[in-house]
DNA sequence: ACCGTCATGTAATCGGTTACATGATTCT
DNA sequence: AGAATCATGTAACCGATTACATGACGGT
């Protein structure tokens, strides 16, 4: 029941098990895997340590499976949801940096054109996945995951403008 | 002389001092903060714990200040050097996930429209802050980080699109 | 003189990554 | 039956963030 630090990868999870009645990390895993992964992934290690901490400040109620694998089991608690609406309520005015590694070499004098071959292939790729879980998604899926979709949607087809533009002296 | 991992933080450092004859971390820091900053921030502390490592495994050298402030200066190594031109010229298919923040509370079903107006009036001032760096930027600059604003401000006007769609319903 | 801000640095903490391991299943 | 892959979990390490501190300097 100590207070925490709520780190993205917090709200991941209380987000996650906000849909679900329960959870076992692995669970968790392909959660992420089929939606929120896009756009923030998040190792399968921390599927078993976050949650455990989580449930130690009460966000969470943890059960263990008798026999068997023994799997642990997580469900959201009133005081999750109530940490995960405030946090959703909250607009944040913070933002993330490029941070690509791509772009990272190019500011430091890699050749455009030769990085801007490798960078459209991956991008190209990444939209083409994107696109297909557009295709996929049923029309009565979430806004949210929705949208977050079309944010990626769009930040590939500019990386593509960008590479392409460069690829091309 | 160690073999260490080189990470990003680690190129940033070696790019940096590969411009400057010698540097302070308190140098860097400025360079960061003028420069490769706006793509890829580094806390200051590890303008101190990052050429010291980077340092004791060959690829900068580091020479201490006698009497006054005992800063330490570093410099870069011919071995430093030869890291990154390795590095630059192995263009990386890495790419980063958008990780942002505000889209995760989106995800997660925050308001589309108050989130929006959060956010546009952050990024416009982002994207107002590249346009005066460039403005500012000589003509003679080095094609990289020049190259590397254009893909800031490119991403930051595919933000603002994105959230002025979501602003009006 | 005093205050605020810039300059400069160290130490502790911690989330996240990497590595390691074993049990189940499925496929040939 | 054996190989390969999926499922499931723990432990160690380490880079990065946070917190803490003090010194110099410019302005009122």
């Amino acid at each position: 029941m100590q207070g925490v630090r709520l780190t993205p990868t917090s709200y991941i999870v209380l987000g996650l098990l906000s849909w679900v009645a329960e959870a076992t990390p692995y669970d968790l895993k392909r959660m992420v895997a089929g939606s929120v992964g896009n756009l923030w992934s998040v190792q399968h290690a921390q599927l078993y340590t976050e949650p455990e901490r989580l449930a130690k400040a009460g966000y969470l109620t943890e059960d263990r499976e008798r026999g068997g694998r023994r799997r642990r089991r997580y469900a959201i608690t009133e005081r999750g949801r109530a940490a995960l609406r405030e946090w959703i309520s909250m607009p944040t005015d913070d933002f993330t940096e490029l941070r690509d590694p791509g772009l990272l070499q190019l500011f430091f004098g890699a050749d455009p054109a030769e990085l801007a071959s490798t960078q459209l292939h991956v991008h190209e790729e990444k939209l083409r996945e994107y696109e297909e879980v557009r295709a996929r998604g049923s029309s009565d899926a979430p806004a949210g995951p929705r949208l977050a979709l079309e944010a990626g949607i769009g930040h590939e087809r500019e990386w593509i403008r960008f590479w392409r533009r460069l690829a091309k002296g």
